[in-house]
RNA sequence: CCAGUCGGCUGGAUGGCCGCUCUUGCUAGGCUCGAAAGGGUGCAAGGGAGGAAAGUCCGGGCUCCACGGGAAUAGGGUGCCGGGUAACGCCCGGCGGGGGUGACCCCAGGGAAAGUGCCACAGAAAAUAAACUGCCGCAGCGUGCUGCGGUGAGGGUGAAACGGUGCGGUAAGAGCGCACCGCAGGCUUGGCAACAAGACUGGCAUGGCAAACCCCACCCGGAGCAAGACCGAAUAGGGGUGGCACGAAUCCGCAAGGGUUCAGGACUGUUUUCGGUUCGCCGCCCGGGUUGGUUGCGCGAAGCCAUUGGCAACAAUGGUUCCAGAUGAAUGGCCAUCCAUGGUGGGUUAGACCCCACCGGGACAAAACCCGGCUUACAGGCCGACUGGUAUU
RNA sequence: UGGGGCGUCGCCAAGCGGUAAGGCACCGGAUUUUGAUUCCGGCAUUCGGAGGUUCGAUCCCUCCCGCCCCAG
């Protein structure tokens, strides 16, 4: 799966459907095309300094990396973005976190495809 | 043993499963993304955050720009002396001042006699020393006032009052004279110097503030790896060149040239004789350059060990090692045991810091071109030197 | 990466070497049957923090902390 790496994809993940989540928050985006799914990871600065940013991020990568691959649809692009209790939180609730958020956000874009249009 | 001062080191360990990134090797191609440049994908081995990587406060390297050399103006910085260094506002040693019983610690510490300015309140006066009050003498008379002269000693204040204390001296007094202290000047001695010591001379001049303006001495060209270099598509546009084409009317202009309409070409919508966009057409070559990519990018003022010189900072010589290179940003995720440590309960015990069980639980903080410093943050642990106190011998 | 600014009472703020203005809010009192209005009084012992210069710092200097803005 290939990461996101342009602001411009990031800003356009943040216009479409989102889903919150005790530990994170998904963002979904039909971009319509035939490419592979791609994965962005984000946090703000609030969280905390750089180790407490980058600690985050890395626990959402390896949950991604284990629990996604088999769920996600191709042409969209999904971004993670970090919530400070994913510094602490269950290894295993962090991969069902990002499960449900996934599973719910499919099941919305299915009822109001329109609003995914950008 | 207690209290304290200074300096240095360290910054959890081992293992399992699954990953990330770089380098090298392997058969060297295949497959794949992309317009290209270029990238991704296999296996194996090896490397992979810090003492502050941080804040971005100084100094350099490197790169580009500017510039004949140099100097000056403006602006900014530094400020006892000597040394170290590539350089510094850093470091070392010394001097002076201040603090502490002491080990030791702190200090932007040049110039106030170049000039300007400020010194609230209080106070007679806050800086050309005079006025005021006072003290003393003489004269006058209305007998406590006036005039003249002497004096700069006293005057509640204040952060600070024009040398201080004492003795002599005098009408009253005053460095007026003397002793001691302070101060100034040149001299001698020691020291590279800052400075220190000594005797001599001078009766004393120069209040404080320059982290107020300023003066003096010294230093600084500007920007920053998003620097800079290279590769480089479609489309549009620029230059050159070859072939074809370069029609008609009209307007501006001396001309070159330009505008409008029709015709014509290219692309395109559409059922269409209708419309839209565009303007010489086609081929080849050159240069610039956007998205993007590669590079810059780690052998260095490098680390470690030894010897020598130096009080030291540090330097020289010899040996030895190769030690991160990411870019929405790698160095991790999960687990087990141990270790340091906290809590609870139980046990041993004179008491436990000892033993057992359970629970909790790892400081600060992550390279972003690279080095030298400074500053700030930091759980816990270890080592060394020294000081004061108490007790014992 | 480079540059600039701000922090003063609960809120908005003035002051910029010499006892820290003012408004809103709050508290107490007066007026009123009660409330509003009005009037009177009260309300800053770290002026973001720590050092330093000065007789004396909100103000000057140094270092930190937090927040905001600009350029590429």
């Amino acid at each position: 799966m290939q990461r996101i790496k342009r602001r411009q994809d990031f800003v356009a993940a943040a216009k479409a459907l989102s889903q919150a989540q005790t530990s994170l928050v998904l963002q979904f985006r039909d971009r319509k095309d035939d490419a592979g799914a791609r994965i962005g990871f984000t946090c703000t600065k609030k969280l905390g300094n750089a180790v407490t940013r980058n600690r985050i991020k890395r626990r959402l990568k390896e949950a991604a990396r284990l629990a996604l691959p088999q769920m996600v649809r191709g042409g969209a692009d999904y971004v993670v973005i970090g919530r400070s209790v994913a510094e602490n939180r269950p290894f295993e609730l962090l991969q069902s976190d990002l499960i449900s958020a996934m599973q719910r956000l499919h099941a919305k874009a299915a009822t109001a495809p329109e609003k995914s249009v950008p």
